[in-house]
DNA sequence: GTCATCATATGGTCAGACCATTATTAAGCT
DNA sequence: AGCTTAATAATGGTCTGACCATATGATGAC
């Protein structure tokens, strides 16, 4: 059963060696790659060859080629899986409002399942991150990381990895509109006590009531935010 | 307002030309592109140059390139919309099931939008392919096709455009899975039923009932696919 | 007709050169 | 000293022309 290889392509495994690189962790987001010529050295190929991988890479959003300067690493692998996902849906600005309507779609669902799944530690976690939030409106410090760190917990307690990678997507898309948003104070609390909510359904292993509560978490978002009313999905929503 | 451009990278603007010529249609899925060396007299630059933006268009998958062959498009820039993410979502041959799980949580309420907003024209649509799909069945032939381009029907009835791709993608990650399911003459014909429910509800404007009824469709086969007792989401499900 | 062989066209790789841009350093000025 | 400006070196961007590796189709032997 093994795989035998072949490998065709000298930029395809350059491709893959950088890419490991920066998957384990041996070169972070702003290092810089060793030169052109460099590289042409280390892997005993031509220039030729190492300018394609660099292509490559360079569409796969991993690494930033600057003329005359160098060639930089600019995401960590984690963030280019969610990128070309963030990128395929995010067209408009007018998407948004459907970004945010995928979230109230998939987000109920990783709460219950969270409720069903959630270990000691996840509890833990939890607590620890929304009173780190708590800390951060005290201060009145911006609670948007803890913020993401919150449901990002959530989607990674549902156990379900293509689930999780979508979820993180679409929270790195909404960012730039929840910076507004949890500017206000008042709003900032109401989301504190929307996640703290959610938790003790969690706590209790609820699965109807995380639903609900990440349910309502949402809405009470998207009506300030869209300025609509109470409810999002007309009809009778669920 | 002027888009003021500095064409900076050769490679660049030979990928954007060649973008736009499968964009336009010029050229099809299937299609050979001329050769490295065609487009390097077509484009006055040097086939190093003009290999950089292959890779690039390969990196997108919209071009494949074969060995002592040619390179050839593989996918219209439609699909390679699609690609992308689902590239982004599907790691394990496990994650088949999550996969699965998404569109349980994003279908039904598409559903539900399609019933709202339903024009006369879509309903005709979606009968003209229920009709078709029986034809299918009667012919033995395989429905897979017109499965897709029902609920890729009703996706786009749901007038929100990142919905539908990301639900194109869904579907276009499950192909395999289903045509194997789809084979059996018996789950066709329920397919069928199922699909027929959902038309029903939608003609008569019922928001829940067409939720309700693509919940059920999608956990028929889901418990047929993954061997699950009905109901799938445990708990209540909703 | 079938199969093996070879020629040809195509993508894959290489070497070395030069151009364009940038950051750094050195020089010069105030 | 501190700033501006000019030279310098390093780096990515492009080009040329050659050769290798592979797939396809034509050719010829059987």
């Amino acid at each position: 059963m093994l795989k035998v290889v072949e490998k065709k392509r000298v930029y395809e495994d350059i491709v893959k060696q950088i890419q490991v690189l920066i998957e384990e962790g041996r070169m972070k987001k702003g290092d810089q790659l060793p030169t052109e010529r460099e590289l042409t050295e280390t892997f005993k190929v031509s220039r030729a060859s190492v300018r394609e991988a660099i292509r490559i890479l360079e569409s796969m959003r991993l690494v930033e080629s600057r003329h005359g300067d160098g060639t930089y690493v600019i995401a960590t692998t984690e963030e280019s899986l969610v990128r070309p996902l963030a990128a395929a849906l995010f067209h408009e600005k007018d998407d948004l409002i459907d970004i945010f309507y995928i979230r109230r779609c998939i987000e109920p669902n990783m709460a219950q399942l969270a409720a069903q799944n959630a270990t000691a530690d996840d509890i833990v976690e939890l607590r620890r991150i929304i009173a780190k939030q708590k800390e951060c409106i005290e201060d009145s410090r911006n609670i948007n990381e803890t913020d993401s760190a919150f449901h990002g917990a959530i989607a990674s307690m549902s156990k379900k990895r293509a689930l999780e990678r979508l979820l993180l997507a679409l929270v790195d898309l909404l960012v730039e509109t929840r910076e507004e948003y949890l500017q206000n104070d008042e709003r900032a609390q109401e989301s504190l006590k929307g996640h703290q909510k959610i938790l003790s359904a969690i706590e209790e292993g609820d699965c109807a009531a995380a639903r609900q509560s990440m349910l309502n978490h949402l809405d009470d978002v998207e009506g300030v935010l869209f300025n609509k009313g109470k409810g999002g999905g007309n009809c009778e929503s669920e």
